[in-house]
RNA sequence: GAGCCAGUAGCUCAGCUGGAUAGAGCAACGGACUUCUAAUCCGUAGGUCGGGGGUUCGAAUCCCUUCUGGCUCGCCA
């Protein structure tokens, strides 16, 4: 629809003088009623401008689009209602993506532009839990984004795997578990001796002592503590690797905060350099007063790095690693104002890059009203959600298609599919308040309506007996789309680019969630209302409408990170 | 106390760079499977867009104010 938009704006262009095309072409909407056409241009601003009434001015521009992609206008109280030429639609919309085929929805646009994400970011020797969950999928989902208009993508998985945590890991580790506990249960073993270090630790508080004892020992490179965190890390590593290739999603660098923590001295020389470092109660600090916002600390008074010394350095070493245009951080909301400071600490550092830092933030995940909370036992686990989700699936799937092949595989890709779709589904600055009721819930605006949409789809072109790559374009002919199912379908399927553009402008996915269901439910209609494989004289153009229904949803899905499912 | 964010149908939400009669899904009720996958489709019902002012030809959308909820505000991340 974009380069419909254009030609139109192109060529208004030339009726009206006091607007550019690209002003004209802002202003153009889709209008709320079939029976206004498919575009409208309200003529109510220009009215000014132009010294003439709205209605005047639409009147003026009924004759003025005598172009190839313009059907008819009419001038309606004060809009230009434009009518799009269905032959056109056809030929050009229909034809570009049955031809584009696995690059629908690709442009290079950014081609040759650098772009960092970081998300998912767990803490090492803890489980996945759904608040984890939001992340990685809103963070991934805005790398396949950028992907799609060619950018290159680094992303970056800032582990969670230093701190005093360690510390009590390895005391507890000492006192009640084994090498041999360790290996057999992973990150179990780990958790169970982490939450045994609290229960005692309230009991015996000398055990913290111990704990920081032992962190401090690795702060020192002390051998010993080393070789006991590395192998906490790679143990923990697995678990979380099991949970990423669920999801099919990779990273391209796991340097977390321990490859950050000795890295902070030149932040420091730097902001010293600059004067901007103040101290204050023992820490450094630099004063934001004159931005509206408190101070950011930089150095402990123990004269340890902080969160925000760490994020300076690893932004640095990531410009001068990565030299991206633009690094986007994917964090809860809560966290805002963290980062508002710390960018502007690098701006004052005179980085002028510090422009093209974005914090992409979402809200926060609850149940029952009350934050997740592994303590007080507030809590539901990523594996558990996902082989609940999946065995729910296979239950639905032995009811209706027992026969069905790989159909635990199948249970799973759908299952998560649902889960990870409903996190994306709403503005992700919305707050989650979780329910099983409704993460487990397939009907409706789901990702198991779009999976199955998607399999039908596929099931059609299976079934059909002439294979799109048989049918010449130059046979499918206008008069071919014979009612508004078809027409609609292929209006919501020209979208496509347009809401990856505008997924990618304000960084939100769900822009991308919703489309699709706007594709499903349009193609359902169509599905349910006409025969595709049993049509007479058009099977042709229905075959590669639902060719192109197959296409647009299959890189859809990619972009969401859902699985793309041929058969369910 | 200050700052940021949110408030739209019974529930979950879209629409927010101002545009035509505020849209979906869930739940409820009534229909459609000898027919390409009924995890689907069609229909019915459901609204002082938190309240109040203002700007405008036009406000759910912008401004002010107020109420409610969430988050944040120096040595956690």
């Amino acid at each position: 629809m974009k380069d419909i938009k254009t030609k139109i704006a192109k060529k208004l262009a030339g009726s009206i003088e006091q607007l550019s095309w690209t002003e004209i072409m802002d202003n153009l909407e889709y209008p709320p009623e079939p029976h206004m056409g498919d575009l409208a241009l309200p003529c109510f601003k220009l009215s000014r401008v132009m010294r003439k009434s709205p209605m005047a001015i639409a009147d003026s521009l009924v004759d003025s689009l005598d172009i190839d992609v313009v059907e008819r206008c009419e001038s309606k109280s004060g809009y230009l209602n434009i009518f799009i030429n269905r032959e056109y639609l056809v030929n050009n919309v229909l034809k570009t993506i049955v031809e584009k085929k696995e690059e629908t929805g690709k442009s290079n646009e950014y081609a040759g532009k650098t772009v960092c994400l970081d998300y998912s970011a767990p803490n090492i020797a803890k489980p996945f839990h759904i608040g984890h969950l939001r992340s990685t999928v809103i963070g991934h989902a805005i790398r396949r984004l950028h992907e799609f208009r060619g950018y290159k993508c680094v992303g970056i998985n800032h582990l969670g795997d230093w701190g005093t945590q360690f510390g009590k890991l390895i005391v507890a580790y000492k006192k009640w578990s084994s090498k041999k506990a360790v290996e057999e249960k992973g990150t179990e073993e780990l958790v169970r001796i982490y939450v045994k270090f609290h229960e005692e630790a309230e009991k015996d508080p000398s055990l913290n002592d111990l704990a920081r004892q032992w962190f401090a020992r690795l702060e020192n490179k002390d051998e010993d503590a080393m070789e006991l965190w590395k192998w906490f890390k790679k143990i923990s590593l697995i678990d979380i690797e099991k949970t990423y290739k669920v999801l099919d999603i990779t990273f391209d660098s796991y340097a977390g905060e321990s490859f950050y923590y000795d890295k902070t001295q030149p932040v420091v020389e730097r902001l010293k350099e600059r004067n901007l470092l103040i101290e204050s109660d023992g820490a450094m600090i630099v004063n934001l007063e004159e931005y509206n916002m408190p101070p950011c600390l930089i150095v402990k008074s123990d004269g340890a790095s902080l969160y925000a010394s760490r994020d300076i350095a690893a932004a640095i070493y990531r410009k001068e690693t990565y030299d991206f245009d633009k690094c986007i951080y994917v964090t809860a909301t809560a966290q805002d104002l963290h980062f508002r400071q710390w960018f502007k600490v690098v701006e004052l550092m005179g980085y002028e890059w510090a422009k093209n830092l974005i914090h992409v933030g979402f809200g926060m995940v609850s149940m029952g009203g009350a934050k997740l909370a592994t303590r007080e036992g507030n809590i539901v686990y990523l594996d558990d959600l996902f082989s609940e989700a999946s065995k729910r699936v296979l239950d639905i799937i032995n009811e209706k298609n027992p026969d069905m092949e790989d159909k635990e595989q199948k249970a799973q890709d759908i299952g998560v599919g649902a889960v990870v779709f409903s996190d994306l589904s709403n503005n992700r600055i919305k707050d989650i308040d979780f329910s099983w009721e409704e993460a487990l819930n397939f009907d409706g605006s789901t990702g198991p309506y779009v999976q199955y949409t998607y399999a039908r789809a596929c099931s059609v072109l299976r079934k059909s007996e002439l294979s799109e790559k048989d049918i010449n374009m130059k046979d499918i002919k206008p008069e071919h789309m014979t009612n508004d199912d078809e027409f609609t379908l292929l209006k919501t399927l020209s979208l496509f680019n347009e809401k990856i553009d505008q997924a990618l402008r304000d960084l939100e996915p769900s822009c991308i969630s919703r489309y699709l269901i706007d594709v499903c439910m349009d193609f359902n209609k169509f599905y349910n209302a006409h025969s595709i494989l049993g049509a007479e004289d058009n099977k042709k153009f229905r075959i590669l409408l639902t060719a192109a229904v197959k296409y647009v949803l299959a890189n859809g899905l990619f972009i969401i990170g859902l699985k793309r499912t041929e058969r369910v």
